[in-house]
DNA sequence: TGTTATACCGGTATTAGAATCGGTGTCATG
DNA sequence: CATGACACCGATTCTAATACCGGTATAACA
């Protein structure tokens, strides 16, 4: 294999990485919130809506640095399954 | 336009990154900390020695879990060059 | 109604990240 | 000297991110 196709677990963390922004955004434009982020609107939707699962480290930065969100946060919310459910392989 | 390639601005953003985790990670092993975070040492040596210009987020997040880095501390070393006063390990 | 603005979607184009392979250099230790 | 362990490099493979296009839907408003 060259370059592994994404696993389930990096599809679900790219969704609760889009929901996280989404809520974030608020009732903000997302053109503008894209536009002042300097990425496409396309990107910052697809990336909102999941389908994109593992968006650039720049892309992310810039998007939540328009949204003052921090990194840390965004990677400690997204990498652990709110709520503690954790359901990983026993 | 469609994907439009790297600008000069990313490779040295890039280049930055790459020093900077390299500095972190001082005199561990690179084979060790690119097992512990889970990605290819390849992959690790390409982005320390900045032939990756825009690594995914979830790479980077993963590497700077591993050496006790700052996503957002990070971003702001590398995102504005005037202060590249970097004296963390001289 | 027609217009405007935003969001959403499928399809497509093109670059780039992530990973494997094979080979080289080096440095320590047997 | 030989061997093993890393680091490094070039070439290659293959998937995914980014972006643009055309079209649709919806809501606000003149």
């Amino acid at each position: 294999m060259v370059r592994l196709p994404l696993t389930p677990a990096d599809v679900e963390r790219g969704q609760r990485l889009g929901a996280l922004l989404r809520r974030a955004r608020g009732d903000r434009s997302m053109l503008e919130t894209a536009l002042d982020a300097r990425v496409s609107p396309e990107t910052l939707r697809k990336i909102e809506s999941g389908r994109v699962a593992t968006p650039a480290f720049s892309t992310i930065a810039a998007i939540a640095g328009v949204l003052g969100l921090s990194l840390d946060e965004v990677w400690a919310e997204i990498s652990r399954p709110e709520g503690a459910r954790d359901r990983l392989v026993s």
